[in-house]
DNA sequence: TTGCTTGTATTATTATTTAATACTTTTTAT
DNA sequence: ATAAAAAGTATTAAATAATAATACAAGCAA
């Protein structure tokens, strides 16, 4: 309260929503199911506060609840909020119809990222290999440094964007393979500039070659990018330069934001 | 207030949040960007109240403003959302990989659905054919009574609440084709009972046939449905029930719901 | 330009949220 | 099996934080 006192007597932002809000964001892959006590502790409320905010998101639908072990999950209203979401975003309604063409073509998994924060996250999916679950799932985040979407987003940022992103964004040792050296991500950013697309080589998933392209917006920013992760057994760098990549490039240049 | 004081002196239940979700649940696919006054109607609160939960939203990131028409969109927190969800869902982590095999065998788009209230929603999307933006996006709802897998999941509920469903859910028409007719959608919930899967020709989009086999949870209800949607231009109803019905049905019996 | 609609800012009022606490049930350890 | 600890539930008095009215500013249409 002394925190809140001081940058809010703004009438204008409710606390009551925000604390809610925490409470449905506590839930992710490592935390997909919740008691009271657990979710005060990670949210950072008191047992009184989860206890009426969990109340009010269970009564509204937007918490499930199992009467046996009293502990809370997500409900299906979090995928009705990622399809209006979709309907919302002129990029996925203009590079699906594109990317289930590349898909067939191509018989990989094709994706399309966009960046939120310093993390990109999957707005399309459509696998067509078995891998790990994480890589098929909608909405899934992973750490832009590391991703061969972040990559190709980098490159296009102002020169200052850019340095305070390699100098700040988070890199967390995902695989033994997860280049974790700051002004090696700068070679591999500046590498993706010059070719026009970003590569990410065991990055997240061992035995995975990442490759996106970027799709400008408007105003020549990146809206997001055309992504295909391909698995290195199957694929050499080489033939990924030559037969996915511009393919790639192809694809997200036909995606036009005019608007 | 009248309302609200009778049956809300209830302390555990805080209003300001329910009004936050009653803002994020006004985007869907045919509301995809809102202004202030529009999204106060839709909600059913006052200006101010909108103005407050829309800041707040906004503040948090849950909602994206342009700034030339200061119209809300939804933001990628949505997204991340439904990843929390997809993650904590045992049925989707179990059919994932079924259907995407089902979908290489097939070449024909697959999907996972589950029921809310009286909609189903697509949990797995796995497109392989162009079709409607509708069939490709994740978390979007279609009445139950018009779809393949809302058909089986009536057929394997209660006599009471088949019944209940087939008098009161909703029915819209949605194409010239869509079955408005309750006794004749109790015909076709019978129907899908006895052969053990649920089939929809033209409900929702013309020239789609989709066909849908029910996952059972531990408790021997339906805890999902694993669908298929083709076209009545390239698959005759025979041929459906030859040759996609016994696979959708041998992978929705591979995916065993222990716990 | 004028009038009309939509969005923004400010404020006094009070209804609503808060947090403390006591109670009940479940789980864990002895 | 029993006791102790932890987790969840219910109740309440106090006051903070949300409310809604209103005035102001900025865009848009006529």
């Amino acid at each position: 309260m002394a925190k809140r006192a001081q940058e809010k007597q703004d009438t204008l932002f409710v606390g009551s929503l925000e604390k809610g809000l925490r409470i449905m964001a506590a839930f992710n892959a490592h935390r997909t199911e919740l008691g009271l006590t657990e979710l005060a502790e990670v949210v950072g409320l008191d047992k009184s506060a989860a206890q009426r905010f969990t109340n009010t998101l269970h009564k509204t639908g937007y918490l499930e609840k199992d009467p046996e072990s009293r502990r809370f999950r997500p409900s299906l209203k979090f995928m009705e909020l990622a399809a209006a979401y979709l309907w919302s975003d002129p990029f996925v309604q203009l590079a699906m119809p594109k990317l289930i063409d590349l898909s067939r073509d191509l018989g990989e998994r094709v994706n399309a990222a966009r960046l939120a924060g310093s993390d990109i996250i999957y707005v399309i999916r459509i696998p067509t290999q078995l891998t790990s679950f994480a890589a098929m799932v909608v909405g899934n985040k992973v750490q832009a440094l590391s991703s061969s979407s972040g990559r190709i987003m980098l490159a296009h940022m102002s020169e200052e964007e850019r340095q305070l992103a390699l100098e700040t964004w988070p890199i967390d040792r995902i695989t033994p393979r997860t280049v974790t050296d700051r002004s090696q991500i700068a070679r591999e950013v500046e590498e993706a500039g010059q070719q026009g697309y970003g590569i990410a080589v065991n990055q997240n998933i061992i035995n995975e070659i990442g490759i996106a392209a970027p799709v400008f917006d408007r105003m020549g920013r990146v809206a997001g990018t055309v992504q295909c992760s391909v698995s290195s057994q199957k694929w050499s760098l080489d033939r990924v330069h030559n037969e996915i990549a511009p393919r790639l490039m192809e694809v997200a240049n036909s995606i036009n934001l005019l608007r």
